[in-house]
DNA sequence: GATGAATGAGCATTCATTCAT
DNA sequence: GATGAATGAATGCTCATTCAT
């Protein structure tokens, strides 16, 4: 395929002062309500600015293009994601499995909150999907959970254990991205997460008997 | 979301002739190459009558949009992977766990071939996501499942059965896609391949111990 | 305004034989149709073959174009309303002015048939309105108000009856177009039809008090 | 007939800086000339663009599609016209008839001068004639007629003013459009205006001898 | 005679980005 | 710094007509 330009994604000016820090935020305030409300086709830059009650002039000057706002809503919410998952797996008072639970119960159901969002923004994705930035914020969710890894699988060998986390993470993400994709009832995505969470314990459970 | 108009995907007439059928294979063959080399943003209805060396309104003479295109795209692969799928878990001469194994292979494999072509159509999706016929090819994947899954937990409740066939189905193809769009090496891809079959069959194994 | 192109309004070839003749009614037929059900704008020389049962280029070996089947449609309405008209005003057992009220309601509840279809075929008069053929029409319809004014108005000058004939046909065509277009109650037009006969008649008697 | 979207025919923007104001004109002067010179068939937005020596693009800021353009010169001729009648009708130093007598003439060379944009204009009816703004001027121009009404006819009944008001509009409106539309000379033109209005003063002469 | 596939110019409309004010 | 008017290439789709079979 050819390449497409790679565009520039971080912001164009350090929003050191209030005000611009404050303007950054009603772009992506507006960027997410237009996404939601209209979809990833007709997410314009006309349309944030004007939600955001900013001239399109304004919104360039802190935002290079428009790939960039989408990426920084997919960073931000990976950052959120990545504290979520920081939050329960370094839990200690619970054991691995219990944690893991959690874990996918919760990230399932964060995933269903703004489903309309969610979805706009992954159909956004070939936008912003090129950038060197994406595959950093990818590696670091890696890492956390092979932290985790270490307390539930110390007798595993780090390579094996690095990709049975790879695999983990992979599937609960595309697991509760399909799920919230097909707007389902909350009890139906917990009883998904359960077999997600099952199949997890059962697979480390055979990983280390002990 | 404002709903967009769900377009008619069926082809305008049906390909009696041997020349009106190998139009039609040729415009696909066409919408495959601008797809995988110029990607989805490019993917133009002029772009593939070009390609395909035709007109286009010739081009619309077998496929009443371009949504259509791409949709019969995904529909023909959704008819291979679902063949690959029925070959492998019909296959009575072998255990379950071990044509878990084959399957979970094979198709992370072919998942891998025309990465590029896949991404793009993914890219594409939201195009032909609402269709109603895209619902219909996706409930065909997890009866297939559900059949094999009558074999491998004789003894589960049929909900739970049908509850396990969906979340496996739903890693096998997320976490396929995934690694299809990284662009690992095949060893890699096996590997993988393999991680995940395994904790296929611990589930199963968990869920019936027999 | 740069003048288009005046096309060919007759037919390619004189319908002698049975199945020729019943050709061209079967496409006039399927023009009404797609006239009445789709519209001027959505009126194409494809939907009428295909209505018409026949292919398109059969189509063309009856009408040179487009337009000649639009026009062939109103010249003969042009010759249908020919017929009421002078079926009403050569009876000569009424008096002239009741004659012309039942025409006025005569003609005016003709338009209102069909009232969707009258509305495109006007629209699509821009497409026949420039052939020789259409003035012929016309004035043959002058003529035969002309023939009635000697009656109904014996003393006037020749110069001054064509001009009152001339006024009276235009106004009953156009307030007849415009109370059609409207889509009002037969009460209604049979009302207005009333007004405007007596309008007529008023002026007749002034003309010609005796 | 299927019922085409009506589409929003409102300004998008309103104009309050001279500069808005003078593109506006400088659009709707254009559009006038191309439908003037090319008809209502090759009016586009690009040629209408080009002719005002903008991009289309600021054609859209002006407009928010092409009907609206059309609908706007329909708009400002209503205007004119109903301002003709309005100081025609209004004026009480000359007796009714007098004053119809004037009007109808008026009208019609207002009619006959621009013809060629006003038939084009015509021609492009179906595009604007659904939108609801265009119901509301017809009312406007019955409004007036019926105030006159009031003097001309004193001692008829309402309903039958209404009517008779209805019906002359409609003559002279539809009389007047066939004239413009027939190019006739002035001469010509003014004989036909007076056999109309000699009409219309017969008839209030029958309705109210006084 | 009949067919209907093929053509390709033409159209209305959108949108990311710039830059003069 | 802020504005928002201006750009114009790009897109999906239609349709009258022809002509090889």
């Amino acid at each position: 395929m050819k390449s497409p330009k790679t565009p520039r994604l971080s912001s164009r000016k350090q929003p050191r002062q209030a005000r611009s820090s404050r303007l950054v935020a009603d772009i992506l305030e507006a960027a997410v309500q237009v996404l939601s409300s209209e979809g990833a086709r007709r997410f314009t830059t006309a349309r944030v600015a004007e939600r955001a009650g900013i001239s399109v002039g304004s919104l360039y000057q802190y935002f290079p293009n428009k790939e960039a706002i989408l990426f920084r809503l997919q960073a931000d919410e990976w950052r959120q994601t990545g504290a979520l998952l920081q939050d329960i797996l370094a839990d200690r008072t619970r054991p691995p499995a219990e944690r893991l639970r959690i874990l996918v119960r919760a990230f399932f159901r964060s995933e269903c909150e703004e489903a309309a969002l969610r979805l706009a923004l992954g159909d956004a994705a070939p936008l912003y999907r090129d950038a060197p930035e994406s595959r950093e914020h990818r590696k670091a969710g890696v890492r956390q959970v092979l932290v985790f890894m270490r307390e539930a699988l110390p007798a595993a060998r780090p390579a094996e254990r690095a990709r049975v986390a790879e695999v983990m993470m992979m599937t609960m993400e595309a697991v509760g991205k399909a799920v919230s994709e097909e707007g389902r009832s909350p009890a139906e995505v917990d009883r998904i997460a359960g077999v997600t969470s099952d199949m997890f314990a059962a697979y480390l459970d055979r990983l280390d008997p002990a």
